[in-house]
DNA sequence: GTGGTCTAGACCACT
DNA sequence: GTGGTCTAGACCACG
């Protein structure tokens, strides 16, 4: 399993693990039921503390991304890719409710704020 | 003025204050060189710290969206309408970015990410 | 005589008093033995509290550019061209030096931070 | 790391260290990724507080010459020798600035102002 | 009265 | 251990 930590992120150790592991599940890197590295192993291989790994497999968990067998090991949760979708898609969806929040509280009506991201959309082209 | 201060917000402090002074500031409810109340008295009658107040009207200063002179007291900045609209629309951005980033490491296309967009605007119609 | 205080400066109200009063006397508006307005005059026509009057003219005084006789008023002291001309070139000598030592600090040669002031004194022209 | 601070400048203590950490970082003494001592472990090294520590990194941060991360540290941002020097030519020529226009206030010609800096200049060597 | 600086504590999230 | 936030005091310069 290929991960990156960089210090200089703003986010927290914790939640760049846990979004490199998200992804990969997303992206169908690491399927369904493939066994994780124990925590002590993983945090060895990235060189950070073994708190870091457990809060990042056990929020994903409790996300319903992985599951944990005592004295087994942690695993990737078999989903459907039609759930695992729609879950990206909540996801992004409240991001998106955040940023129309942030627009209004700002002062710009709905409009202004598509012109806006339609542009920036054109950019990223 | 009217401020609301929530403990249960998970913004901090300073921060609710601070962005509820700018919104005022660019909703035009505050206008150019109006005197703000002062620290002393604001903490007092939003129940908080100087140190608290005192922040918030720091980086409001910083943002160059007020000015405080010693012993005279803080005021809005006298801004023309267009820059504050400028401003608004930087900040905006920014947040779009993010926003572009956070779909892109869902594995989402930026097409998807405008589908769902333009969906939730409808819905907010 | 002509003094404008602003609000927005970040020089402190009785500096600014002060500088003002210093530069009619240096370009000779004011000349030697004319009668200042009394303090309490002068901080009601440029509103303003009479202590900081007071605190210009004390610091004019102690700097010789005033004299006061107790129950007469304040007057600009009388003094040669050449005289006042040596103390604009001593004042504006320090923070000549001033500046040499802050570039140094920053690691300038003294060859580089004239070059930058050759620059900037001809975008001044 | 060599800091001292003075009760008798005039500059209030998180200037100093700030100055003092700004220049160690321009001059080179302290590298790209450096970690810094904590805030907690300067503040008893240098005898004050932490939030007068707190308010120097902090500030060092916004100027973007350090970063730092919430239980993790502060670090010295790996900075382009070239953006470096382009910072401290601009704060010097701030200063520059505000030299001309104190000249000008004291009614010096710009040509004076000249003569009188490449005298001082000249006994600097 | 105003803001600017500083101290000596405290609790929280993160490592 | 780290930094982030917050409180309740204090003294100073300015008006």
């Amino acid at each position: 399993m290929w991960i990156h930590l960089s210090n200089e992120s703003k986010d927290p150790l914790y939640k760049q693990l846990k979004d490199q592991i998200k992804q990969q599940i997303i992206d169908g890197t690491l399927e369904g039921d493939t066994e994780l590295p124990s925590i002590r192993t993983l945090a060895k291989n990235i060189q950070t503390s073994v708190i870091t790994v457990k809060r990042a497999y056990s929020e994903l968990e409790q996300e319903e991304f992985l599951y944990t067998r005592a004295g087994r090991g942690t695993f990737v949760k078999a989903t459907e890719k039609r759930i695992l979708q729609q879950k990206v898609e909540k996801q992004f969806e409240t991001e998106v409710d955040r940023l129309f929040q942030l627009g209004a509280s700002l002062g710009l009506s709905i409009e202004e704020m598509m012109t806006i991201i339609q542009r920036l959309k054109e950019e990223r082209k």
